[in-house]
DNA sequence: CCGGATCCTCTGGGATACTG
DNA sequence: CAGTATCCCAGAGGATCCGG
């Protein structure tokens, strides 16, 4: 037992869902718009394929986003936020701006 | 030159130090008050010491959080936010609200 | 076009023991 | 009380090759 105060926690919850290191990016990817495989491989040309694919399962698994697949020739695939996704808004838009003061704090810093 | 992209994104940065597994834990408390290193290590009681510092060191290194020793016998060090800390505060309230919608998720799908 | 399957590397986290 | 010094390990991230 060793759960007794994980897992009830909103902020170790949060740690670990958001814990892959292109998770954020991701989702804000996302809440422009929903976006294919390809296009999410172009927007984050620093990644392989293999990881991008590898994340994406995870935070689907997470119920971070929904895959949707369409069974043609050539294939496609969307992406696009779940409810619990949408629901994250407020924490990017707050991070967002967090960021940016630290990006500035940074180069205060020099 | 592969901070092309990394570096200016407020996503990326606040990914890079949030990343640490008990950073948002450790922020979250020092949010509510001062503590030290003692009052903290009973509040996490499952890190060890030597995690529990090695955590406290990046996050200072970080800018996150101020460290403030007395030179004294027995000794005394106090944990506190630093002004980047503070400003993270709304991000903090935002995450927590989702830490909690997350976990009623969890729930719900079992 | 969108991946899966493997393998390999690296480092953050932890256990344990010692100290001013 | 508040750490440091070592050593160790799992597991995330990535490279590479293969497949429907």
């Amino acid at each position: 037992m060793k759960k007794d105060l994980f897992g009830i926690c909103p902020y170790t919850t949060a740690q670990k869902i958001l814990s892959g290191k292109w998770t954020l990016l991701i989702l804000y990817l996302l809440s422009c718009q929903t976006m294919r495989f390809n296009e999410l491989q172009r927007a984050l040309a620093h990644m392989t394929q293999a990881t991008l694919a590898k994340q994406l399962h995870l935070m689907e698994d997470n119920g971070l986003i929904i895959r949707k697949a369409y069974n043609q020739i050539p294939p496609k695939v969307e992406y696009s936020l779940s409810e619990l996704g949408l629901k994250f808004l407020p924490v990017l838009t707050a991070l967002e701006s967090w960021g940016n003061d630290y990006i500035e704090y940074l180069k205060a810093r020099e």
